[in-house]
DNA sequence: TGTACATCAGTGAACGCGCGTTCACTGATGTAC
DNA sequence: TGTACATCAGTGAACGCGCGTTCACTGATGTAC
């Protein structure tokens, strides 16, 4: 039986893989950016810094995985928030997603640095993006937030000026494939839909907002409740087929 | 005659001075931020890096100064922008500002991230803000941005919900005395206004809208005119009284 | 069950690197009479 | 105008630091018969 102890042996290896990212987030969440660095996760797990070059080739590649796991766990709150209010209240949808979005942040600042900024000093992303399926999971969330509106936006001014060149050619495949009777309008959409998320928390993260403002949170509702309105979903709680 | 010499000696070092941060600032745009440190600029000056200590004190108020210096730049960006459209067109305004703060971020990207990412590794801003003046002064061309279209948003039901608590007390008691008859909503408004901006800009120059949208110009368009309806400003080009 | 061999995770010492910061000093520039 | 002194910008060598990465090695764990 080759098998079995063949499976431990890859078993302990993913194990000591996974700590390994646990105390480099830890570190990250407990002393910043700068303090993670190989020999200082090393030290915590009281091994020596040349033992992690066997489970990565080498730091940033240890940085582009966790970043992965870290965008992975951003877009599962998306959907967990979204999962969290029927479909049938889309503009609910809107708020919870929206509210998970900045809730994450604000619980987990560090990680929104190492996503959304350039936390770790020297680091350099690979070519094709560090965390291409986490980042698509959470556009398909706001996609689908935005294709909820559809119906009470079909005048949309805008809606013209887009077409599907206007895209990637790799994403716009994606996220066809995903929803495959979408217009490009509302891809981009939920590409301003995002940034408007993303804009106040972005500030608010990296402190440009909360010396000045007492009540970052109460900003953000009226913010999130204008852009359910922006999308044509209506008011929270309702049908998403009754405009205010 | 001691003055003149006194004051050429004064002047030369004002000059140094500035070369250093001017150095400083070229190193950050071609090399990115981790390029910028006390020895580079030194051996770009042909000096030694001891000699910057009699300049500053220590690097991080040689990277304060800079951001200060950067920050100022921008808030003289959006201030001519502001200035390049009649009053009588406010939305036009809203536009103009809207674009010059995505222009200045895309012109320069690292200064962008100095000032409102952790660009320089190890960098600790001091406690009472980096660039206290800049900052208001962006501020105040927000705030007078949506003070324009006050008339137009009387029924506003966000309004009542802010009063001045929910700001700190320095900076809502410096904004009022720019303008003494703005209402707490406004300036909550105004918040949102520099979020909606941001966050766009900050998702693009940080590679999140790159390569998914080839045309961010005309996401980041439809966004300002959207803000500008928000802000109960009407069409830009108007006078701001006719709406929608 | 027992023995000979293979695998491989982790060691520990070393490498070269560039950094911020300090300090005794030199030499040019400016000052006072 | 000339001389004795003061200022002070910049030198150059050194400090201690922690980093990423490499490499020959050890010793426990697993494999084959």
């Amino acid at each position: 039986m080759g098998q079995p102890t063949l499976r431990r042996r890859d078993r302990i290896r993913a194990e000591t893989s996974s700590e390994i990212k646990a105390i480099a987030l830890r570190l990250l969440a407990a002393n910043g950016p700068d303090a993670v660095t190989l020999r200082a996760i090393a030290r915590d797990m009281g091994m020596t810094a040349g033992a992690i070059y066997s489970y990565f080739d080498t730091r940033d590649d240890l940085i582009t995985a966790l970043i992965a796991d870290v965008y992975g766990s951003l877009a599962d709150a998306m959907e967990n928030a979204r999962d969290s209010v029927p479909a049938a209240d889309p503009a609910g949808r809107v708020l919870a997603v929206g509210h998970a979005y900045r809730r994450w942040a604000v619980t987990h600042p560090e990680e929104f640095r190492l996503v959304y900024g350039d936390a770790v000093p020297g680091y350099h992303a690979p070519a094709n993006g560090p965390s291409k399926d986490a980042e698509e999971r959470a556009c398909a969330v706001l996609v689908e937030l935005v294709a909820a509106g559809r119906p009470n936006r079909d005048e949309d001014p805008a809606a013209p000026r887009y077409d599907w060149t206007d895209f990637g050619e790799d994403y716009a495949a994606g996220i066809r494939k995903l929803f495959p009777e979408l217009p490009p309008a509302a891809l981009a959409l939920a590409l301003r839909t995002w940034g408007r998320m993303h804009g106040q928390v972005a500030l608010e993260i990296y402190g440009h907002l909360r010396p000045q403002l007492v009540t970052p949170e109460k900003l953000y509702e009226d913010e999130m409740l204008d852009l359910a309105t922006t999308l044509g979903l209506g008011v929270p709680g309702g049908s998403g087929r009754e405009a205010t």
